[in-house]
DNA sequence: AAGTGGTCTAGACCACATA
DNA sequence: ATGTGGTCTAGACCACTTT
């Protein structure tokens, strides 16, 4: 992609190498659009466009009011994922609050739904079970210091939900995996696929991401013993408070 | 963020809608700037903004000349990442190559460097040596069926690679990892840590990214059974062309 | 009041693809 | 030749923040 560049991109090279080799650091305040016309002798509309791909690039934030300003990457939170089942198994908390509270932060959620809704395709292949057919849904928003961090939707099959307080809106003190346990169910082995991609504004909404900053994308199986489904979770992270690691040792590899 | 919505994030919700509805199905074409105009009433200005937006997002991409097009999320390649070491050991190939030709497809790479550099602080940390000592380096394009993929740089430690061929130029049929070991190495455990994030402008021209894609940044870690850092690698995924699996079983939580 | 980003109209020219 | 996206100048008004 040679493209000679255009103005816009060679004025947002200019701010990004300043950015990179730290002549911005982070939280420094940009040149003003204002500014930036002057300097290279533009209008509103190239400066407003500069400021545009800097902030697609996760560079920058603006203010409204204020400026633009150098985005800093804030420390990241660890989640270690497969083996967290390990580690914040009978803690009598959700194993988010229990991986939270370990790592210093308050842990909060907001109860979007809890209720039964038909069975949106991809859930409903992982659930083994037609498109279409009902299961427990329980979607809720969950937070760290306050900061939106997850948004995580879970499918329970009827067989295991039905009756239960899975199907009750009141957040559940010891977690769903627990319940789950406590109701005789077993959870044998399990599977986290995930990729990456924008947010859609819903999305960016729920979860107060700036412009410029993607979520990771993920799905959450847990099967029993007769690998029957006992929980789907569809998770949406955002990638700029969060970072994911997976361990493994020699034990695995001999499986 | 209840901003009422402006014009050009208006007229982007509705064709969002359409698309996301399947009005406008993958590689459908969207109403031309001109056409976008003239239905609302606006300007070109705003019209370009509209398709930004849905660019930015990944929702659509723009070729030159022709028109605005649906983008299709293709099939993904899974890529199973622990495990990938136990399924692949000692097939005489690069895990990658082995993982590709397992899935039908054509692996290639590029060597882009290869040679001793000065360790950037983040992999020296890794590698637990002072940042800015010399390690080994190998930095190369892997392709799936000649698509850019994985943009992957490594660092081997002196002490591994020093007099080597992995400080030679050329591929290594069999992979590092096994070359490794044929040098009298032993992986005992490792770790992968990762985010997502927007690509820098290089990674957007190696990667062939569009607009609206983000990647995958992961690093991985394999350390022998004296704890020493054995590699570093740090992997650049163009993340819609993969998705990534990690699977655990009972024995992982018992470890 | 002054400065900032956000958005818009109006109109122009360029580069590329296709028929 | 026509239609497409890409970029730009010129100038305007709005909403918000800070002094």
């Amino acid at each position: 992609m040679p493209e000679r560049p255009s103005l816009s991109r060679q004025i947002a090279a200019d701010l990004r190498d300043a950015i990179l080799r730290g002549d911005l650091p982070p939280g420094a305040v940009l040149p003003s659009e204002r500014e930036l016309i002057e300097r290279y002798g533009t209008t509103k509309a190239t400066a407003s466009r500069v400021i545009g791909i800097l902030l697609a690039e996760g560079l920058v934030s603006t203010e409204f009011g204020r400026g633009t300003f150098v985005r800093s990457r804030p420390p990241l939170r660890r989640i270690s994922a497969a083996r967290r089942h390990a580690a914040h198994r009978h803690t009598g908390k959700p194993i988010f609050d229990a991986q939270a509270i370990s790592q210093g932060q308050v842990p909060t959620r907001r109860m979007l739904f809890v209720g039964r809704m038909a069975t949106p395709p991809q859930a409903a292949t992982w659930l083994k079970i037609a498109p279409g057919a009902e299961t427990a849904v329980r979607r809720r928003l969950q937070l760290l210091d306050g900061e939106p961090a997850v948004l995580s939707t879970s499918y329970y099959p009827l067989w295991v939900a039905e009756g239960t307080r899975l199907e009750s809106p009141e957040p559940l003190p010891e977690g769903p995996d627990e319940l789950i346990e406590a109701l005789g169910h077993s959870f044998s082995h399990g599977i986290e696929v995930f990729s990456a991609r924008m947010p859609t504004p819903e999305e960016a909404e729920l979860l107060a991401l700036r412009p410029g900053v993607p979520v990771v994308h993920m799905w959450d199986v847990d099967y029993d013993r007769q690998d029957r489904t006992l929980q789907v979770a569809h998770d949406i992270y955002a990638s700029d408070r969060h970072e994911f690691a997976y361990e493994w040792n020699e034990a695995d590899i001999n499986t």
